[in-house]
DNA sequence: GTTGTAATGAGACTGAGTCTTGTTCTATGG
DNA sequence: CCATAGAACAAGACTCAGTCTCATTACAAC
């Protein structure tokens, strides 16, 4: 699902980092080069199994930092762990199928199709309810492939 | 938003009860009469602030139990507070306008045409990546008309 | 009534997530 | 090079939404 390289990625993390007067350091690197490689939402139990060295209060200190940047998005899944992802600016708009079985989290490319509707349709909602739309999220919940 | 009268509703959810040998009780009819009349998703703190006499061990039961029989659906809002709504099955398919700044969900119901784009694209999907739908839900992200 | 089961209230408990504190890096400047 | 100031960090205490326990109460069936 990867756009953009993960040297873009970094690059440009750095840069969002930069503007914020942030350093991008070994720990919050650590955790944007999980979020590359796994290429899907990724739960604190996750960061913890997958990297050890990163103690939990920092893991969620990077991931603060890393959001107040517009580095990275918070998830809410089906179960009650919070996930992140990087942000759709650095790689793309998607949506997600959620897994009520086993909470898995799997990133989906919407069919322009769909997005044409959808923005039709928010626009609507804006218009009606007065409400101003920054961005959307579709998540589709039921099972995956492995728990049928 | 409601496509059924509250009278409605109270005799599907005590049937729904019945079916899973739960009673419709007093403590539990209350809950639901809440989540008619405010007819958008409504929290916990919701809950005890209107419905004072619930001990919060009890409210957070009774939507337990609500929710294993299909009547109540538990909705992952903008903040971290879990918030609770009818089953679409007794109101009418919808989706949410999130606030970012107060919290706010308002409920909006989709157009036609959306939903067949929904449909048609989740079809895709479940193609694909060999995933079993069962429901659906789109969250506009943004600011309502108080917060601007 | 009696009796078995569901429902309830009060409060202890759990654990994801946050905050605090003292220490260690690191970028700059002399 | 060293000094130093601010950022980053590790460790662990703390919070509080949500869960669990258990003793008590309501209810349904006979």
């Amino acid at each position: 699902m990867a756009v953009r390289s993960a040297n873009d990625i970094h690059e440009l993390i750095e840069r969002l980092l930069r503007q914020g007067d942030l350093r991008y350091t070994t720990g919050r690197r650590a955790i944007v080069d999980l979020l590359c490689r796994v290429g899907q939402p990724v739960s604190i139990s996750d960061i913890e199994s997958q990297l050890p060295s990163i103690p939990r209060s920092s893991a969620y200190r990077h991931l603060v930092d890393l959001q107040s940047v517009g580095a990275v998005r918070r998830v809410a899944a089906n179960d009650d762990f919070a996930r992140f992802e990087l942000a759709e600016d650095l790689t793309e708009h998607h949506h997600h199928l959620l897994c009520t079985s086993c909470g898995d989290v799997i990133d989906v490319a919407p069919t322009p199709a769909f997005e044409k509707a959808v923005t039709t349709m928010i626009e609507q909602f804006a218009e009606r309810e007065g409400f101003r739309p920054f961005s959307h999220s579709l998540d589709i919940v039921g099972h995956c492939r492995e728990c049928g």
